[in-house]
DNA sequence: TACGTGACCAAGC
DNA sequence: AGCTTGGCCACGT
C-alpha cells in the first residue's frame, strides 16, 4: 500500500483512522457510524482501513471499532481476542454471544 | 486499465 | 437476530 498521501490529499483512509482515534475511552462505534462521520464510504471502507491499521497503525483503537450487530467483525486470526481484552480492559461487557451493549457503549448514539 | 478482494449494511425469507 | 443476495468504494496485482 502506498500511505505516501502526504498533507496535501489525506486519502479516505487517514480520514476513518482519524474517526477512529477520535472515540472516547469506553465506548464503541459501529463501522455504519464511522462511515457517516467521515460522511462518505461505505461501512465497507471503513473495515478496510481497519484491517491495514490492525499491522500497520498502533495509535488507533481499532478495537473499538466493532459490526452493527454489536459484535466482533474480525477473525480469530487477526487478533479478535486481543480486541475482547482491550474492550473488557475498557470497561466494556460481553454477554454469552460475545456482543457488546450498543445501548449503553455505543459511541454517542443514545440520546 | 480492468478484475478481484474485503474486519460491512440493508432488505427479503 | 438467523441466513442469503446485492451494492457500494478503495486498494493490490
Amino acid at each position: 500500500m502506498d500511505f505516501s498521501n502526504g498533507e496535501s490529499g489525506k486519502g479516505i483512509f487517514e480520514t476513518i483512522l482519524d474517526v477512529v482515534r477520535s472515540i472516547p475511552c469506553g465506548h464503541v462505534a459501529t463501522y455504519g457510524q464511522i462511515a457517516e462521520k467521515v460522511g462518505t464510504p461505505n461501512a465497507r471502507l471503513v473495515g478496510y482501513a481497519l484491517s491495514g491499521v490492525n499491522s500497520r497503525y498502533d495509535d488507533v483503537p481499532w478495537h473499538r471499532v466493532i459490526n452493527r450487530l454489536g459484535k466482533i467483525s474480525v477473525r480469530p486470526s487477526d487478533g479478535m481476542y486481543l480486541q475482547k481484552e482491550l474492550l473488557i480492559s475498557e470497561g466494556i461487557r460481553f454477554d454469552s454471544e460475545g456482543r457488546v451493549d450498543l445501548e449503553k457503549y455505543g459511541w454517542c448514539v443514545r440520546l
